[in-house]
DNA sequence: AAAAAGAATTACGTATGCATTGTAGCGGAC
DNA sequence: GTCCGCTACAATGCATACGTAATTCTTTTT
């Protein structure tokens, strides 16, 4: 339940409509013109219109000319392109906080993420899990130093959340996973960048492998 | 020398500002309030801030409020950045291209890219050998199939053109540079995906050993 | 009834207006 | 001469206006 600051109103345009694509409340497929989206967020054309170039610029949205923003639907194929990208990409986040030798206190924060998936997984709780897991990767790529890489990564993962969203219930490897994380952690602790790497690039093309099998044995082929 | 295409003027806009960063007339440091960039291009400040808009998704330029648009000075550290993400993205770029067994026919311009490249080395013309140079690595991010893949690579192609061409005269290596580009080309050929992750790693890896070499030999700190 | 032609609507691209708010320049105090 | 505060200016964020072009709806024709 994000708030959502009103610094600005394409920062706030911004923000409310990545969280509505996200949580799927504007799901892939939806479309609408740009007058009905100021509409109904109650501001002119002009910040929406600013917000929406931001939200192509993710890859969230499209705009189709006289036809509005459309929010894009990820084709198998799409995740497929986006599980190449991010197994190349993270890793070598994972290597440039492995070696800025992070701190326990530095970590402390992924260790409590890290408690938070335990206890959702123990707890059966996939939205908290999942959350959680979000959570976990978000401050991985935030913690370690490389801003443009962080920029590149972050929207991948928004992109990436609906899939995990709706492949989540059919996930069998969710504990493993979750070790996964346990198991990064350890690694970043000790600075090994190699490791860092390996793990992370396992972690992703484990659950890539994962993600897709569902998405094929459920016939999805619009997420 | 390439042309503008008036289609829209934000498109216009963007283009024209994006060659004017890229080439240097617009140098790193400069800065200019979206009054006088919409006088200087001869349009109203709409579609210049869309235009401002996207180049700084692109890390081009800095919006700072009250202040306008700033072109962004990469300092070595940045450069390194650059060429970590880099590293990991082109190489799987490689991968995608080289999955798709591309034809002959679909590697012919790059062969005569390359050969543009040796004919420039051997005359000595520098900026010939960048251009072509360019043209190469933007012809196989544009060819492997991966979308996302090449809207990702592009911009950070651009951001590093400047430190090629301010580094181009010091660098030592044009030649094996030169050679791993055909060396490239042979693995794309026969398919090897592996090979190619491999060759354009270790392309970009020499490059930027090479470049950020030059950085501090010369002590530049902006560019 | 399907197709074609025409009219009405609407979305977009761009320009312009306006209030807000930060910044720089200027003058005075110490 | 430097520091501080005030005033004038300027850039921004947003709203609104408008012409153009395309889409949709209507109507007519065959």
């Amino acid at each position: 339940m994000p708030d959502f600051p009103k610094k600005t109103l394409v920062a706030d345009a911004y923000s409310r409509l990545k969280s509505d694509i996200r949580e799927n409340r504007l799901p892939p497929g939806f479309q609408a013109p740009e007058p009905e989206l100021a509409t109904r967020l109650g501001i002119s054309r002009t910040p929406v219109r600013e917000a929406l170039i931001r939200l192509q610029a993710d890859g969230l949205i499209r705009l189709i000319p006289r036809h509005g923003a459309l929010v894009v639907a990820l084709s198998p194929s799409d995740v497929q392109s986006l599980y190449d990208i991010l197994s190349a990409l993270e890793p070598q986040a994972g290597v440039t906080l492995a070696e800025a030798a992070p701190t326990p206190t530095a970590l402390a924060p992924l260790y409590e993420t890290l408690d938070a998936m335990t206890r959702a997984l123990e707890a059966k709780d996939l939205s908290a899990w999942l959350a959680a897991d979000d959570s976990f990767h978000q401050q991985v790529i935030a913690l370690q130093g490389n801003d443009r890489l962080h920029g590149m990564l972050d929207p991948l993962l928004d992109q990436l959340h609906r899939v995990l969203m709706t492949t989540l219930a059919h996930r069998e490897q969710l504990a493993r996973a979750t070790e996964d994380h346990r198991t990064l952690l350890h690694i970043l602790a000790t600075g090994d960048s190699n490791g860092a790497r390996r793990e992370l690039r396992q972690h992703r093309r484990r659950e890539s492998r994962e993600v897709l099998e569902i998405i094929e044995a459920q016939g999805l082929t619009a997420l």
